[in-house]
DNA sequence: GCGACAG
DNA sequence: ATCTTGTCGC
C-alpha cells in the first residue's frame, strides 16, 4: 500500500464548503474526516498560518442553529485508514520468520514542524554500529491516535530502504497492540516484508494481566497483544509483535539489546541520531 | 455515556 | 513528538 493521504487539504477541501455567513462545529468537521478522535489534530492545525483565513469558519459549541453547515460531503479518509488497517492486519504474522539474528535494526524519527527526519541504524550481535543512514521527508499528515503509521510510516520506509540487509527492525511503536491490531510497527513490517518489532514507553490499548514471570502480558478484546516488561529493574516498555516475528522472541530480543537505560541499543541510537539531524549538532552516543 | 489515546 | 530551567529523586 503505497499511497499516501493528505490530511491537510482533506481538511482544507471540507472547510472550503462552509458557504458565506456560517459556521461549522469542529466535532462535525471531525466526523466528516472519518473519526471524532482527530479533533485535537484539527485545532492544531488550524492555527497554523495557512488555515487562519479559515478558523472563523469553526466553532466549538452548537450556536443557532440556523447558522450551522453540517451537511458535509466527504469521502471520510479516516474511516477509510481504519478499514484499510483491519484488512491489512489479516496478513501479520506472528510466528519468527528469519534464519538468524546477527544484524539488528532501529529507526526513530524527529520533528520541526512539518519536517520528519529519520534516522536508521543497524547493530551486530556485538552492539557495534555497522551502519547509518537519514533521510528528510515532509509529512502531509497529523498525529492522531491510531494513525501514526500515516505520518511515520513513509519517513521511516524511505530510511530504512537505505540500509543494508539486516534480519530484524525495532521501531519506535506499537505492533498488534493497536486498536485494530496494525500499528506503525506491524505496518512497516508489512510493508517492507521484514521482521519488526514494537516498543513503545506507553500504552495504546488493552490492559495488563499480571504472569508471575519478569513480564505482564497486555490483553485487548480477548487477545494477547504484547508484553509490558521491565528493563534493568527500572524502565517499562510496552513490546508487541509487528511482522514475522513471535511474542516471545520479541521480548528475547528487547531484553538482549538493553544494556543501557531508557530504550534498547538500536532504538536508542536512533533516536539520539535523528533528533541530532533535525537539530544540526553533533554529539557523541 | 464517559474517558482513554503510540509518536 | 515539541516548546524549555530548574529541580526532585535514586
Amino acid at each position: 500500500m503505497n499511497f499516501e493521504i493528505d490530511f491537510y487539504s482533506e481538511l482544507h477541501q471540507l472547510l472550503t464548503q462552509i458557504p458565506e455567513g456560517k459556521v461549522s462545529i469542529i466535532d462535525d468537521v471531525a466526523k466528516a474526516l472519518g473519526d471524532i478522535s482527530s479533533k485535537p489534530a484539527i485545532l492544531e492545525i488550524l492555527n497554523r498560518k495557512e488555515f487562519l483565513n479559515l478558523k472563523n469558519k469553526i466553532v466549538y459549541n452548537s450556536n443557532s442553529e440556523n447558522e450551522l453547515f453540517r451537511n458535509f460531503s466527504s469521502s471520510r479518509p479516516l474511516s477509510f485508514l481504519k478499514r484499510l488497517q483491519k484488512n491489512l492486519a489479516k496478513k501479520i504474522i506472528e510466528m519468527d520468520k528469519f534464519e538468524r539474528i546477527d544484524l539488528v535494526a532501529g529507526v526513530d524519527v524527529s520533528y520541526k514542524d512539518d519536517l520528519a527526519y529519520a534516522a536508521c541504524v543497524v547493530l551486530n550481535n556485538d552492539f557495534r554500529i555497522i551502519h547509518v543512514s537519514f533521510s528528510i521527508y515532509k509529512t502531509r499528515f497529523p498525529y492522531i491516535p491510531g494513525y501514526l503509521s500515516f505520518r511515520e510510516g513513509p519517513p521511516i520506509k524511505e530510511v530504512v530502504r537505505r540500509a543494508p540487509d539486516f534480519d530484524i527492525l525495532m521501531v519506535n511503536g506499537h505492533g498488534i497492540a493497536h486498536p485494530r491490531f496494525f500499528g506503525l510497527a506491524s505496518h512497516v513490517g508489512l510493508d517492507l516484508n521484514k521482521p519488526t518489532i514494537g516498543v513503545t514507553k506507553r500504552r495504546l490499548v488493552g490492559k495488563m494481566i499480571s504472569k508471575k514471570d519478569s513480564y505482564d502480558v497486555i490483553v485487548y478484546k480477548g487477545r494477547v497483544v504484547g508484553a509490558k516488561l521491565t528493563i534493568l529493574g527500572k524502565r517499562n516498555l510496552y513490546i508487541s509483535v509487528g511482522h514475522k516475528i513471535s511474542l516471545d522472541t520479541s521480548i528475547e530480543v528487547v531484553k538482549k539489546f538493553s544494556i543501557v537505560y531508557d530504550l534498547p541499543e538500536p532504538l536508542r541510537i536512533a533516536h539520539i541520531l535523528s533528533r541530532n539531524f533535525g537539530k544540526k549538532e553533533i554529539k557523541n552516543i
